[in-house]
Formats: C-alpha cells, structure tokens, sequence
DNA sequence: TTTGTTATTTGCGCTGGCGCAACGACAGAA
DNA sequence: TTCTGTCGTTGCGCCAGCGCAAATAACAAA
C-alpha cells in the first residue's frame, strides 16, 4: 500500500500542514498491518511511535488487574493516537490499541512530531486541541458513569458511538449502523454483556433499534436520546 | 493583595517563563476573593478567562440534571484552572468551579495566554504536559468507576487525593491529612456518603486511618494500597 | 448440508450498595 | 452554657444489576 501525502491532511491534527510536511511525515512513517485481535501496542510500553489509522476499525483500551476491560475510544480512519510520547518525556502508553479488524496503520516516530511541533505552531494547536477534546469527552463519560444508572448509559453510550463511528444506513433516513458486539458496548459504558443484551432486546421490542449479531442500527435515535435524559416511561 | 511575579513561577505551566512574561500576566491579571461555597464558574459559562489559585482550596465538579454532582478535581496554591478557553475558539467551561474555603484566584483573559503561546514554545509545552496529565488520570479514574467495587474505588481516591492535596502531618512520620468531608469523597468515588461513612469506620477499626469531621488522617497507607489493589482479607 | 465456533439470549438466584430515617457528635454563635 | 445548624453514623429494607448456566442463533468452513 502506498500513502498519498496529500490525504494526510485528513488527519485533524495535520489539518493546517503544508504540503512538504505531510511528505516529510509520510516518508517517515512506517506502515504496520495487523490482523482483527492484534495489538499495535500495549498499555505501558514506551510510547516511542504515534500512529494515524489508514484502513479498518481500532479501539483503546484499559485493563484492571483482574483482566477486566474497559474500552476508552473506538478508532476509525484518519484518527490519530498513542501521540502521549510527542508530549511527554519517556512517556508510556496509558492505553492497549488493538484492532477490531484487519487494519493498517501508519506508524511515525514520537519525536519527530515533538521536533516538527517546534517550529510548525499550527500542529501546536491541532494537537491542544485534540487533547482538550478527550479531555472533555473523559470528564463526562466519568460523570456519566458516575451518576447514571445502566439503561441511560448505555444509551448515551450507544449515541455517542452513533457521531463517532456510526454509519449512515443507505436508503432509510435517519438509521445509522453501529458495527459492535455486545461486549464491545458493555466494555464501553461499563456493565456486563448480559446487561447489554437484555436492555438491547427491550429497545428492540420498543422499535427503537435493530440489534444483530455484533452490530446495531439506530431506527430511532429521538427516542434513544429521550431514554438518555430519563424522559421515558 | 499584592502578587510578586516571581512567585508566579511556581504555577507549572509559567516554569520556563521569563520573568517580564510573569510580570505581564500578574499585571493583567485580576484578583477574586470568594467565600466557602461560592463559585469562579459554572459549567456552560464562556470560557473568558483561565484562573491561577492564590490561596484557599477549590474543586472542579459537574452535575446531571438530576442535581447530582462528581468532583473531577480538587485544586490547590498554585494549580490553574478553567484553561480550555485558551485553547479552543468559543470555548465553554466543561465543569464547575467552586471554593472548598475562603478563597483568592487570579484571573487573566484566556486571549492574552493564547497570544503569548503563540511566540513562547515553552507555555504550549507546558500546558500540553497539563492537559495530558488530565487525560491520563480520567482514563484511570474512568477505569476504575468502571471495573472496581466501592471500598476499592475509595481507597484509590483517598490515595490519589493524598498525594494532590494532602498535608503531611508534623511529628508523625508517614501520616496525612485530607481536608475532605464524607459528600466529598462519596462525589470523588462515585458513591453515596452513607458507604463512604461505613467504609471508613471500617478503616477506622483496623487502624489504617482516623477519621474525622471533614478530615482524614491516613495512619497505614500501606494497607490502603493493599485494599486498593484487592489484596487484603 | 453439515459441523464447529462464537455471539447472543434468557431464566434464576443472589448481593453490593443505595437511601431513608432517626439519632448522635461537634462547632460556632449568642 | 445553651442553642442551632451542619456533619456524620447506623439499622433496616429493598432492588438494580451481576453472573452462572443452559439454550439458541448466526456465521464460516468444509
């Protein structure tokens, strides 16, 4: 596979980049292919590359001790991540990235990024911006997970997902596609497959989604939001 | 109040900063003075302004709609606050600010640090190593909300927040003290004040703190962190 | 079509932790 | 010292959601 530089700029943080630039990151950037279940790296290793995703379906992810998972962020084309070590010293990776299907990756040098930051401003602001991003989306989904009981969560979880990586159904209007599984959403919004599995079929029962093997499609996304306020029943 | 410039160092953004520059953000800064309980901001507030705590204690927090509040951060001398508007365009506050005691902050216009970031490297760096900070602990915080049972939450908060805001107690060698009620831990954990009041009395039984009004004194953070990481009893 | 594998569903029993209510303890004001 | 308001404690009952186990469904490979 080869990587047209020009649509680097597709990345957010590359956004503003010249055209040099993107040849220059594209030159330096390895290509790693891994198969669906594989690792591009782990929580703890060296944070030495930050990878920008090209082809296929990612997710970070952490795990507690006792080999429980929760899964941060799911990842799709053009999103860059693991550029923790572009910012920190010595930094390791807080998260495990693995793939939810067979994907390609382009893998650059963390430092690279650091010493092109110094003199591009632009990738400065890009970058903040992407940070302050997570950062918000974290402290809600800790308010969320907080405060909120199961059902509402797993509906906020569930539209949220929908703007990140949903995909519009074609022909039907308002229906968007959610390509994961059951463990894949409990994972997420913090509860058991059971629990997903029983509140999935209770919605579906309700007209509200079409829940399949390891995907789902929104048929009514006002009533799924309405559940995610406690404007139900 | 008078602020000496120099002591603006000590907030970690200002680290690298020239003491003009400190100079400059002390004279464009204005002073605040709150009491216990008033607010700097509130969530959804444009983000005009980024704060710098002088004296007192605060806390960063939000609510659901329902009332129900979870600290996200408590702040000391020192710490900056309220600083996404210096990073995004139109920003808005993502939580709340409210003042734990009799407190005193420096404001500065959002637009002033995101004009000296744009010559001063060092304040981008800086404040990218803050906000990566930030992302690192919710990730964590995320995980554990997620994945642990109560008392282990709790011990990881009571540690966490030990070692942000706790004063080590003179005399005694390994003991600290958290200026913190039961609502504030129960808000911190994700728990009710009820289980935090049981968990420490717990605690206070096998000797492994005192417990207080709004005050935690930790006697054996050892067997905290044995609790936190599941290995007691 | 058959067979094996993996994902999902659902009945069932259990319990961690919530939340009310009543009481107790402490601090500051008068 | 007394009073008042706030904070903390604890008994009690309850239920949301967990998690096992067994059945079923969906898909892939042969």
């Amino acid at each position: 596979m080869k990587i047209n530089p020009a649509e680097l700029r597709r990345v957010n943080v590359f956004r503003d980049a010249a055209d040099e630039d993107l040849k220059l990151f594209a030159e330096k950037g390895i290509l790693r292919s891994i198969e669906e279940g594989e690792f591009f790296f782990f929580q703890g290793d060296p944070a030495k590359y930050f990878y920008i995703l090209l082809t296929g379906r990612a997710k970070l992810l952490q795990t507690n001790q006792t080999g429980q998972q929760v899964n941060l962020r799911t990842l799709t084309k053009w999103e860059m991540f693991g550029a923790l070590g572009a910012v920190r010293e010595d930094a390791l990776y807080p998260a495990t990235a693995q793939a939810l299907e067979p994907s390609t990756a382009l893998a650059i040098e963390s430092n690279f990024l650091k010493e092109m930051m110094k003199t591009r401003p632009h990738l400065n602001v890009n970058l903040m911006q992407l940070m302050t991003g997570y950062i918000m989306e974290m402290q809600e989904r800790y308010r969320e997970m907080a405060t909120e009981r199961v059902e509402r969560r797993i509906a906020l979880t569930v539209l949220r997902l929908a703007g990140q990586i949903g995909r519009r159904l074609e022909g039907a209007e308002m229906m968007v596609e959610l390509p994961l599984s059951r463990q894949d959403l409990a994972e997420t919004s913090g509860t058991t497959i059971f629990t997903v599995s029983r509140v999935l079929a209770d919605w579906e029962r309700r007209g509200l989604v079409d829940a399949g093997r390891e995907r789902v499609v929104i048929r009514n996304p006002h009533g799924l939001v309405q559940i995610s306020e406690g404007l139900d029943k």
